[in-house]
DNA sequence: GTGTTTTTTCAAAGCGCTTTGAATAAACGT
DNA sequence: ACGTTTATTCAAAGCGCTTTGAAAAAACAC
């Protein structure tokens, strides 16, 4: 069914009934009521090909999911495109997804823009210097980076997460337990929100007069196996860590099965904090949570990129504007005071 | 830049440009040439709404993410999209994912239809019966069904893991170790695959004359808090479980974790297999893996969906089909020999 | 050099919708 | 009743591409 045989079988012009049906005033309310019964009754939907090419809008939001060299894929992304589609659902918007290999992901960019498919973009995981921003704005495709990229040329609209504050609030609770020796198993530091967490940690370390170590400091993919290996290499060592602060559950689980497994019950002698994204899969522990945590649902962060990025879309004097949301620290079993003996 | 100004700026029609562009035998090869020059100088990509519009076919396969009535969203989602994503790239096919709750997906399927947005669909986490496979084929919309449904009127393409085989062979190996009382910990058995794993779960029961006891099996999402959970009641009664049956990693590492807690050791006093979908973010262990697993790697399984929606739909005169792999019984360090007092 | 075949190019229609500018129908004022 | 608004409807152009059927150009045959 098209719109030509529909507005035949009732006698009226297209003209008429994409109108009643597009909820326009210029249409007497008889006449749209019986095209909309003749719409359903025949299940019409107007084409979204042929209608975003006649209103040049492809009501389409572009979404490129990168895989790092290790086929890594980020599991937050689920969660963050639940959020996200939820938002784009409401406005009627498509999400496009376009996989890519790390060097491709400029290319990925070009080509939407160009074939002209999506009305904007949103970019994941900003690395501290990052080419896609001024590319984004050279091509004109509005887009809303979910991160920060630092030392970037121009403005740009972002969402972010307090990383640093964050961090440094964890750092300065486990300081204030007594922790002096405190390993950082960080995210990639390539990516901009690991560089945050890191100066966080420093800055309250620094703040307290401690060293910091870089014995103690790592940063890779969050993996299991990551905060496994790395916190039986760190156990192992004439000074041991008394507590890890980690970049995510998935290798802060590995953290926790290091530490059982050398007898070492965390929250006693060693305590562990992670950042949460709140992944549905991974609602950790009952009334009392299993980790303390930086916690901040990704899920929400979807939804609020989506609906910044939406408000650019449609109204185009729109300013480019920011969202900084602060991450919240909540207690759970994983902390307690320093072992006291040295 | 669009076709005809480019088409102006070589003195050409469009015809002429458009057929050079597209690798059709009729054009000049010195023209073709120089079209190709002038398309790569001016940044020209053809409109990909007007070229789909043109031709009928959309270029782009429809994945429905459906979060469950506990919002969770399944992780397994972001590897197994990787995979399909990375087979729609090289065929020059766009991803087009819509987020629904669960009572909205049928709609979403039959809009995506009467939209002609997209040229097929690959039906995620089918349920024992599933109305989707009826509707599809009601409205026509090629599909391949990634698992597979009971009792459907007519045969569907699918792609599914032997899920049966997989849970009868560990159940199996379990048995062989003498155990008797093993635990199943299932995913959802509205899900079809949980039914399968079930049913191969009894098969081995049944054949070895063990009694299929329903206070020991569980089926739930698979979070982690639910492996945990459900792993300290069943210690907690007169004659636990000496074994574990986990549907995910993510239940699986919960069940580890109840039992360190419980002052256990995996592997020793009770055993533990799990289903390993080879989450790139989840590869446990290193030399010898963590939990002896039933492995299938699900980002595999979203090459060979991707690839046999592909063929069907660029072969209308194709088969329906179907391809069963099976799972690889890997064994880990979670699984040994049942204690033998009683 | 003329007729025929082959190669190369083109104008125009069509994909299914929106939207402009004009026409028709209805309602109003006096 | 007749001119003037106002409310409805319409024909046609346009979005950017592909593709059909015809024309022009080149190559060939004799």
């Amino acid at each position: 069914m098209n719109l030509k045989k529909l507005s035949q079988m009732l006698n009226l012009s297209q003209t008429t009934v994409s109108r009643a049906l597009n909820g326009f005033p210029e249409v007497k309310e008889k006449t749209r009521i019986r095209v909309l019964a003749a719409a359903a009754q025949h299940n019409y939907r107007p084409s979204r090909l042929a209608k975003s090419l006649a209103t040049g809008r492809a009501m389409s939001i572009g979404h490129v999911l990168p895989t790092s060299k290790q086929e890594m894929v980020n599991p937050i992304f689920t969660d963050f495109i639940a959020g996200a589609g939820e938002v784009y659902a409401k406005s009627g918007y498509h999400m496009s997804l376009t996989v890519v290999t790390d060097d491709n992901e400029e290319a990925a960019y070009r080509e939407m823009a160009s074939k002209r498919s999506v009305d904007g973009v949103i970019v994941h995981g900003p690395r501290v210097p990052d080419s896609r921003i001024e590319l984004l704005q050279d091509i004109g495709l509005p887009f809303v980076v979910h991160g920060r990229a630092q030392d970037t040329k121009n403005d740009y609209s972002w969402f972010d997460v307090n990383n640093r504050s964050a961090f440094k609030n964890a750092t300065k609770f486990l300081i204030d337990f007594g922790h002096k020796h405190i390993a950082l198993l960080n995210g990639r530091e390539i990516m901009d929100f690991a560089s945050r967490r890191r100066q966080g940690y420093e800055d309250a370390l620094t703040s307290a007069g401690l060293v910091i170590d870089p014995n103690i400091m790592r940063n890779d993919d969050m993996t299991e196996p990551y905060g496994y290996t790395s916190t039986m290499q760190m156990m192992n060592t004439p000074t041991p860590p008394t507590a890890f602060l980690v970049s995510s559950i998935i290798p802060a689980l590995g953290v926790r099965r290091a530490l059982l497994d050398l007898g070492i019950q965390p929250g006693k002698q060693v305590s562990i904090i992670t950042h949460d994204d709140v992944l549905s899969f991974l609602k950790m522990g009952g009334d009392v949570p299993l980790f303390t945590a930086t916690k901040s649902s990704v899920r929400e962060a979807g939804k609020a990129c989506a609906e910044m990025l939406l408000t650019q879309i449609n109204n185009p004097e729109h300013k480019i504007c920011h969202e900084l949301w602060e991450a919240e620290l909540v207690i759970g079993t994983s902390t307690g005071p320093a072992p006291t003996s040295d």
